[in-house]
DNA sequence: AAATTCATACCAACTGGTTGGTATTGATCG
DNA sequence: CGATCAATACCAACCAGTTGGTATGAATTT
């Protein structure tokens, strides 16, 4: 069941999904597509997976993996400080739109959209894999309002929301304009709203304006 | 050409197009889903658009006119100071969370995702007409910056653009947990952090957090 | 170690059903 | 009547999934 070539053609097919669907859309990207994408046959496709929602279902999984691996082993993750964390990753996640539009999108983000109502494991897949992420970076958010702003009135996991939101609300802007740079002013006014919740990482502390 | 019915039925074509697309995505709604949306032959449609594309065109088109209609009549537009209609907006959005998921949702965040790299007329389209809307947002952002906050250094447009990009993010995160909870706390960070911006509109000046 | 077995991996061709779009005929209205 | 509008029937292209069969390679037997 699992000889390297299998395994190899089988990683091929989800890498393929996941760009082909970031670019095409879930529905607008047919089996054909995915297999022309990977080098694969379709019915080496239909030995892999049972149907294309199963295939989705599977590229979401890996999807999630692969990013949590990625941002587990940025430098910022290092961090001593969960403030420090927290900033590090807005900035890590800017320095991710350098690259090509496809590249930094989000799967979930895209196939959530058009499969919310019409596919719902998929639908699940995608919540429980977004609210994952966010629940880990959650995880600093409430160890540095601890530290920081222990008496604020908002709530961590509320903030880590926000912030996937703004991403996610970016990415959008992204596609549409064909170009980051909203995204990347976007990420700016988010930092400073969390300069105001949790003050400056450099030890300076100034006012919202 | 404009006979009270044929106009009807276009105009049920196009609000078919909008419900249909909101809730599927564009490549997984047929002509024939539109159709049977609007209690119309296929015939009738063709008769009614050369194509899908220029449907989509026109329901684009459409959703943007009424867009504007429907905000430019809501209470919160007649407001004389310009930083009471930016936080009459998020308020009167906020307001609208709590119809039917699809019934706010925006028809261009939701198409642009999908046919951002194949169909560069729709992509075209969806980002005029989120610009126009972000510009109508920005003329009161701007406004309001000369009276209350005239030498801060971010600029009223990358403000819209935020404002738009918290919204279409959120969007996503309420169908994906098909509650529009986390949108509503999403507007309340992003009504906080206007605040640290623009100042309260309610005459009581405070700090960030 | 050669031959046989057997399960996995892969492939090209095909199928039943769907899709965007068309052609033609019938209804409606000024 | 003449022109616009709508309905039915239809088509070629395309789609997800199937079929029947071929490699491959590792174990098992002889």
């Amino acid at each position: 069941m699992a000889t390297p070539r299998s395994i190899a053609t089988r990683t091929r097919l989800l890498e393929a999904a996941r760009d082909v669907i970031r670019a095409q859309g879930y529905a607008a990207t047919t089996v054909d597509d995915i297999c022309a994408a990977a080098g694969v046959t379709k019915g080496s496709f239909f030995h892999h997976f049972p149907s294309k929602d199963q295939l989705g279902l599977a590229a979401i999984a890996r999807f999630n993996e692969t990013a949590a691996a990625m941002f587990g082993a940025a430098p910022y993750s290092a961090n001593p400080d969960p403030r420090d964390r927290v900033f590090g990753y807005l900035g890590f996640r800017a320095s991710l739109l350098t690259r090509d539009i496809v590249q930094f999108t989000c799967l979930l983000g895209t196939m959530v959209q058009e499969i919310h109502v019409t596919h719902p494991d998929l639908r699940a897949a995608c919540e429980q894999g977004m609210s994952e992420h966010v629940a880990e970076l959650t995880r600093d958010i409430e160890a540095a309002k601890r530290l920081y702003a222990p008496d604020a009135s908002w709530s961590a996991e509320s903030v880590g929301y926000f912030m996937q939101s703004v991403l996610q609300g970016a990415f959008i802007f992204t596609k549409a304009k064909q170009d980051p740079a909203v995204a990347v002013e976007s990420l700016g006014h988010l930092r400073r709203y969390l300069e105001t919740l949790l003050g400056r990482p450099d030890n300076r502390k100034e006012t919202g304006s």
